[in-house]
DNA sequence: ATGAATGTGAGTATCCTGTTTATATTCTCG
DNA sequence: CGAGAATATAAACAGGATACTCACATTCAT
């Protein structure tokens, strides 16, 4: 519960007061987001932002005080939507099945805007100074939460926090890979990775 | 059969004749890797590149016409490389946990030197003229040959190829994740990634 | 020893980057 | 309305990185 609404706001060099200049940095994040998402970091301009949020490089730097400031911010919005997906699906105790499929829907719906977002945000985009402890800290939340859900499934207490890591890892393979070939919609590899998921939980013993 | 020695040698200025020079372009080529798989596509400049390997850049524009050209002799080198390393897994009819126990062996022993070349090449780096061609074809038999490892350990005939398909970028997802992390030396990581192979590959009919 | 093969690295021209700043527009509120 | 604050604009700058060439030096095979 509590979803916070009170955020830090990140590193800003001054907070929107009107609606006006609230819309113009929230369109600044989007653009952000996508413009990371489409073209990497390698692609991820000042200047390409601002054109693709439809503003100019001026009001950019009006609210964010340089280039990691608004990376920050795109990451802290993305690192809450999929933690809180993660922590709905995972919540009250469903059978395993149940699990699966709305974790299924809620991390290809959390992916399918800005498909490789997440990937960029995690393997490219740098986290020197204060951004790497927030870093640090997603990585261990969501850990938590898969850690978690295997344990709520898996009775064998051993080796709990290697087989969250190979999960989640899995998951987000299975979803990035889809994503780059236009098939996150496609229903026969929801089912499929809702089978994985059920089969390395449920602990096939079999040769 | 037929690992095949005759390669095209891809668009290259002129072949090297001398052993120095063979040695010259195998330095190079080495370097563009690591550099490819530790900066990234992002990263990747020609200067940095014969920098690495000890070599002046006038000799890396000696053999390759192009940055583009030097990416594709990388490209080649590994993917032949990872599909040599599928074919062998996969060989002979060997039972199920043999079989997972050495396809994970070998990728991760494919992926051991340079962690995220695999993952660079197939998002970052760009694949213009010819070497999309090249690419599709790499990806066809990489599919062809997961299918057939499934088709071998699953008796339904349905779903095969969306089966090979998340089977192996979930197996790609958990150790590009682990190599990021420094974890593809871990036994306990190695032993649940075959079991995740097994488990979805037994096929659990589990509630 | 001679010509071919190979290696060198300073230099070139171009493009792009993040950021500032002076100016113009729009809002808020008395 | 209208004055001052908030917001938006885009030209301009300084610095750096880039891919690639070229005139020359070195080493090989014969």
């Amino acid at each position: 519960m509590s979803t916070r609404i009170a955020k830090p706001a990140a590193r800003m060099r001054k907070q929107p007061r009107q609606a006006r200049s609230i819309a113009t940095v929230e369109a600044i994040i989007e653009a952000g987001a996508h413009v990371l998402s489409e073209l990497g970091w390698a692609g991820f301009s000042t200047n390409k932002v601002a054109e693709a949020a439809g503003v100019s490089i001026g009001s950019l730097y009006q609210y964010f005080p340089d280039k990691l400031a608004l990376v920050e911010a795109i990451r802290r919005r993305h690192f809450d939507h999929v933690l809180s997906v993660i922590s709905e699906a995972a919540a009250d105790e469903k059978p395993l099945r149940q699990f699966a499929r709305e974790l299924v829907r809620g991390m290809i719906g959390a992916h399918s805007i800005h498909p490789t977002l997440h990937q960029v945000l995690l393997d490219e985009a740098p986290g020197d100074r204060g951004s790497r402890a927030a870093h640090a800290s997603f990585q261990a939340r969501y850990l938590e939460h898969y850690a978690a859900a295997v344990a709520q499934y898996r009775k064998r207490r051993k080796d709990t926090e290697t087989m969250a890591r190979v999960l989640s890892s899995a998951i987000e393979g299975v979803i990035h890979n889809a994503a780059r070939r236009n098939m996150l919609d496609a229903p026969e590899l929801q089912k499929q990775l809702g089978e994985l998921i059920c089969a390395y939980l449920s602990g096939s013993k079999a040769a």
